[in-house]
DNA sequence: CCGGCAAAAATTGTATGCAAAAATTCTTTA
DNA sequence: TAAAGAATTTTTGCATACAATTTTTGCCGG
């Protein structure tokens, strides 16, 4: 895989060592992949487009960053698109599709019983993007991706942060019953399921930052004075 | 407003000097607009993340064109998330909003009346624009926007391409009902005329190519060979 | 001790130059 | 004439330089 800069610049956000609200230096990030400032402008505006940061003039670019009314309100938006996206890939997916979900339910299984956190935000990762595949419309894939990424700095951080154990086996169960209900073909179902599971997924993630808003690893999220 | 360069380069895609297919010379567009080749490329780049424009490695970037298969996945992708973005504004815009809107059906009125065809494109914008701040929800409004953006090119063709006489009443009678709708909070019925009224939007679209397809100042449909 | 102000440092925005690749034109040959 | 290939021009990608602005630092008075 060719990792292009914008992608090696995007990752620092999305694994985490880039939080909400820090500032991207261009000459570090320059000097930290070797090239020029000029490269690494055009991908932090690429970013910037993508909504993953914010771009102010004559200022330092930022990692985009939310109040909890936007997340809030992202989560309602995700939780539509992903329902659509289950809802079409239960009547669209082909065997193949399916029987790799299936597989992926398995595996998810096992890491879910070890609590393997970094595995299970792969996993996560994976299971909506068969969905999204499996949907059949490359204007829905985009879409769904698109939100996904501008949300993922926060959702991530419910995996990947240091000792704080999310729970893996809710989430787990409700892929395996979203998994289900696509494979029964049975979309009212599976879109149901997918919004709650997202709806879910945003009370857990509230819960975090109340437990860790006094930590100085946690992203930062806008309006929350600490 | 300050026409970012950005926006700029943009409006020429969506103003249609720019068509689907046509390449961005990002020498004579600096010259252009007076500016040297490093802003200029910045935009493309922001313009490709956004989806409007495709980019090439070494190669010149071209405004984004969609084969007819891409083109129907993408407005039945906006039909979704516009009959959502319906449903929500039903319920939850303001009364201030809702006198707007029924203002703006009444001016749509006059101008679908007068066939002035620029005229009627701006109204389809503030139309669809007054829905997306009407569901009181960023994520999806920037949803909507950034999917509106991508086919722009492709439906402002019906608008502004000289000498082809699109019908203008079918359009706004459609957009008057869904405001119905709204305005009696019926979320049910708002998000069913607004997918009835894409999938329209779609179909006139796809007979205006064959139509025009032998046409050079026709936008490119990728694949259509003449 | 701290708030305000000036100087210094750091950082962004843009222009310019040059090497590398791609597109075009021209030439040669079958 | 048409195809192939070489030479030329055009165009992109990147580094670098510099002006403009912002941020930080250091200093002073209250």
């Amino acid at each position: 895989m060719p990792h292009t800069l914008r992608q090696k610049i995007a990752d620092l956000v999305l694994k985490g060592e880039l939080k909400p609200g820090d500032r991207l230096d261009e000459h570090s990030l320059a000097a930290r992949f070797g090239v020029s400032r000029t490269p690494v402008r055009e991908a932090i505006r690429q970013l910037g487009a993508s909504g993953l940061i914010e771009i102010r003039p004559r200022r330092s670019a930022v990692v985009r960053s939310f109040d909890r009314a936007e997340l809030s309100e992202a989560f309602e938006a995700m939780g539509e698109i992903e329902a659509l996206c289950a809802a079409r890939a239960a009547v669209r997916m082909n065997e193949a599709e399916r029987l790799r979900l299936r597989a992926l339910i398995a595996t998810s299984e096992d890491i879910s019983a070890r609590t393997d956190r970094s595995a299970a935000l792969e996993m996560d990762f994976e299971f909506h993007g068969l969905l999204h595949d499996g949907a059949r419309n490359w204007m829905l894939k985009t879409v769904a991706e698109e939100t996904r990424l501008k949300i993922t700095p926060y959702s991530a951080a419910l995996f990947t942060m240091e000792s704080y154990n999310a729970d893996l086996e809710r989430p787990h169960r409700q892929h395996a019953d979203i998994a289900e209900a696509v494979l029964a073909g049975d979309a009212e179902r599976a879109s149901t399921l997918m919004r709650e599971h997202i709806a879910q997924v945003l009370i857990s993630l509230q819960k975090f930052f109340d437990d860790t808003a006094a930590r100085s690893d946690a992203p930062k999220v806008k309006g929350d004075n600490r």
